[in-house]
DNA sequence: ATCGATTATCTAATCGATTAAATTAGCAAA
DNA sequence: TTTGCTAATTTAATCGATTAGATAATCGAT
């Protein structure tokens, strides 16, 4: 690539200004002109230099992501809303997994901080992220499905605590008591959420809280698999809801390979939808939140305070509606 | 972020070569000096202008990566195995989503081709890409999951061929004379290789070929139900293979659906796993490709290029293996 | 003491765009 | 014709790093 502006200036026998004003519109140039410099380009087959324009521009047209799971369908449901909005106004995407760990995500917030991205969307871990507050002056952050814990900003997240209610309240109206409950990992700002939605629930029906009934987790697989035997050898509850999409996966696992009837047996709600939970037998019902909505959301305020530069609209909340999909297994 | 390299270097009192030379290691510096440099970088919490440092020396340690389908978990298995390389060797990893469609493949390239990237990998799509062999001397490119139409180049795939007859080769010698199968898009050197494997596997069996039991659909959902649907309409099959991993949920629907039993009535074969698939009743037998593997092979050779600007491996093909896993449903 | 070789550090040009300020052109009014 | 104004275009400084080449410092050999 050594076709500069200067190349398409001569060409067009205009100077280079003129061939910036023509490519960013941001000076009338003569029709006259503007035609010879757009000839140029095209005949030189000319792309400007992405790093000379940000370098000068302080802009790079490109926002950063991070997520805790890159494989976790719920979070790349999000990416593909996100990829959707940032696509569409021209701006790139860089991505990067964190994987739950405090320090990965820091390690790549420090790599955006060298002016890199014009903003960030994330879903912070649990840890705490005070240190975020002083930090970032340098662009807008939006969170995406969990608030960070310690520090204030904008964020987009689902209705949690009331679908959980409705789902809970639900097979507490179906004559269930005896009610399991698996969480993620404990001090995201969702299973917090959730768990308030169940004992809310409780609560208003006048049920007894078992907190043996309530087991947290990681968030992966394993421990769904883990907890529902746990949960099930040492109770005898008569419905399980998981508030987690990868524990959904190992919880019914286990509740296969023990032949364990749904509903019969024990009434059953996951959290997250996939087509897989409608081909599952009996059908899953679960919690299905609006992914792709929530990414596009994320994107488009996060792109509107990026070219209104407008600061500070310090921890408003973005809640979108997540659903109760009853299905077969409850 | 108004802290450049000059503070530093004033600080430290040593000229802003001296603190390029520390941070890059590309010259000998005296010990006092780099620990006074180290420290002064430490004390004013200077991060480098990513840009300046891109257009200067020609290098953005980023590298691109374009796929058909974010949300598909064949390659959020790939990305997740060229998040892990591209981290850990300093780079940032840019994500963008064709969907299929070959305007926005090429849209993003031409992005791309601003400087941007070091290197590229993309799973291409279907059409003709004769236009990159000339395009591309900018930047090495990586393909993977697929062979690009009419353009030569290092690519990652898996033993597609050999491995679908090994899946239809176990169908036929438990007695199967009429397998139907449904692949993806037509065009595709997967769907070209799989159903060349199943050919020669019928070939080699001495069995005759029925073309009205290939059906070609689009790697999508809907299209596995609806082939699903008119295979088993029009033809007597005992045994039904699903090239495509969407399209195997989508047919699996269609059998739900119809009560129909697996493997009595039908024994089914599917494509990509999931922990899904083994939850499903009856436990899916399908075809497992090592997504991350593939993805981090892709992205060490690609690294491995930019490092060494070693150029011109024309059509260098890494195969890694595929798995039948043979399950219930067949 | 002088010279030459080697090593450590610095000076200043450079990458390719953007943009404030200067300049030129064009036109209307006096 | 001259003057004043506005609109279109150009000149040149600038963004913040990297790096070739210049310079200074150190030391051993003669």
């Amino acid at each position: 690539m050594k076709v500069r502006m200067k190349e398409v200036a001569e060409i067009a026998g205009v100077s280079t200004a003129t061939v910036s004003y023509v490519i960013n519109k941001t000076r009338f140039v003569s029709e006259e002109k503007k035609q010879k410099v757009l000839q140029a380009m095209e005949q030189l087959g000319y792309t400007p230099n992405s790093a000379a324009r940000s370098l000068r521009s302080k802009k790079s047209y490109t926002i950063g992501l991070i997520v805790p799971d890159i494989n976790n369908f719920f979070f790349t449901g999000i990416i593909e809303g996100i990829e959707q909005v940032v696509q569409s106004n021209g701006y790139q995407l860089i991505l990067s997994n964190s994987n739950e760990n405090f320090a990965n995500e820091k390690e790549q917030i420090n790599r955006f901080n060298s002016q890199l991205i014009d903003g960030l969307i994330m879903a912070p871990t649990a840890d705490d992220h005070s240190f975020l507050c002083g930090t970032l002056g340098e662009y807008p952050v939006v969170y995406i499905d969990r608030k960070p814990n310690g520090c204030f900003g904008e964020s987009v997240l689902v209705n949690n605590s009331e679908v959980v209610y409705e789902a809970i309240t639900y097979l507490i109206k179906a004559g269930h008591e005896k009610i399991g409950i698996l969480t993620g990992i404990k001090d995201l700002t969702t299973t917090r959420e959730r768990l308030a939605g169940y004992q809310k629930a409780f609560s208003d029906y006048g049920l007894q809280l078992d907190n043996s009934l309530i087991k947290t987790g990681d968030s992966r697989y394993k421990s769904g698999y883990d907890l529902t035997k746990e949960v099930l050898n040492n109770k005898d509850i008569t419905a399980l809801f998981v508030a987690n999409n990868l524990m959904t996966i190992g919880s019914m696992e286990f509740l296969r390979e023990k032949k364990i009837n749904l509903p019969g047996e024990l009434a059953f709600i996951g959290f997250d939808d996939y087509k897989w939970s409608s081909i599952i037998i009996p059908r899953l019902s679960v919690i299905k939140q609006p992914t792709a909505e929530m990414g596009r959301k994320a994107a488009e305020i996060l792109l509107k305070r990026i070219k209104e530069e407008e600061q500070n609209n310090y921890s408003k909340e973005y809640r979108l509606t997540a659903k109760f999909c009853l299905r077969d297994s409850s």
